[in-house]
DNA sequence: TATTGTTATACTCTATAACTATA
DNA sequence: TATAGTTATAGAGTATAACAATA
């Protein structure tokens, strides 16, 4: 559902608004390529998170992530089911689950991230410099 | 709820991310700013969307912003509960609704766009130059 | 017939509380 | 006692479907 009709500036100056708009742009750019490998952009945030480095438990990966533990139980169900990842019972503590990508796991997040950055280059087409923008928007997040 | 662990940088670089997080913080900053004024960040963008420009009817509100008519609905309720806005009849056709600001909503309006102001100029300290920054966003946001 | 506002309803996303198994 | 994972549940937020008034 994108706007037909443009608001006025006064609206579309605000940082909330345009914040809000540049997700959407991107999940509507992001979201049909991700459809074929058979995952969401939310899914491929966690292939993403636990593919990278090393092993992760659940509660890591969502405090990681800045989501709840229990939101966190519900996706890797959803990755799971698609043979996407594994539960792992920790070595040194058997009430941590470390969650590793399958093979299967791994090619779809490649895939995937492949298709990230064909989306991300379309979104920041408009821009002459795209990664000091991305620096940017990292600092603002950071606070620093 | 703000993550103490740092996602690693495959996560942090993505768009998706960051944009988030990005919204994340901007709440954090504004929301206790809007407290006081016994509105919401949302509900300013509306007394914003309103007090603007020629007066709108609901339904050119919501096309605007890009959200639903029966959200609308809603959120003009909120409003005119708190005594911020009126519903007028539109002369020419009675079946619109246009959304007017009370004196009081207009008083709300200018004091919540001043605090807008210091929550994001908060948000952008880290940038050498956020007008630059804002404009970039709002390029991304209309493609162009 | 089509459109605007409205209501009722359902769906998605996410968090809180309570349970279990481990520590 | 405290922590990790899990389940059940509830609360936002938003959309879809159906209806009344008006065009």
């Amino acid at each position: 559902m994108s706007s037909d009709l443009e608001a006025p500036p006064a609206v579309t100056r605000r940082l909330g608004y345009l914040l809000k708009h540049a997700q959407l742009r991107l999940a509507e750019l992001a979201e049909p390529r991700y459809a074929p490998l058979g995952i969401t952009g939310r899914q491929l945030a966690l292939l993403t998170l636990f593919g990278d480095g090393p092993a992760l438990s659940q509660q890591d990966g969502a405090a990681r992530l800045g989501i709840d533990r229990t939101t966190m139980v519900a996706l890797v169900d959803e990755l799971e089911a698609g043979g996407l990842v594994r539960r792992e019972v920790a070595p040194g503590d058997r009430r941590k689950r470390l969650v590793a990508l399958t093979a299967e796991g791994e090619r779809v997040r490649a895939a995937g991230e492949e298709v990230t950055r064909q989306a991300e280059a379309q979104l920041l087409e408009p821009l002459a410099d795209a990664e000091q923008f991305r620096d940017a928007l990292g600092r603002v997040v950071r606070g620093e």
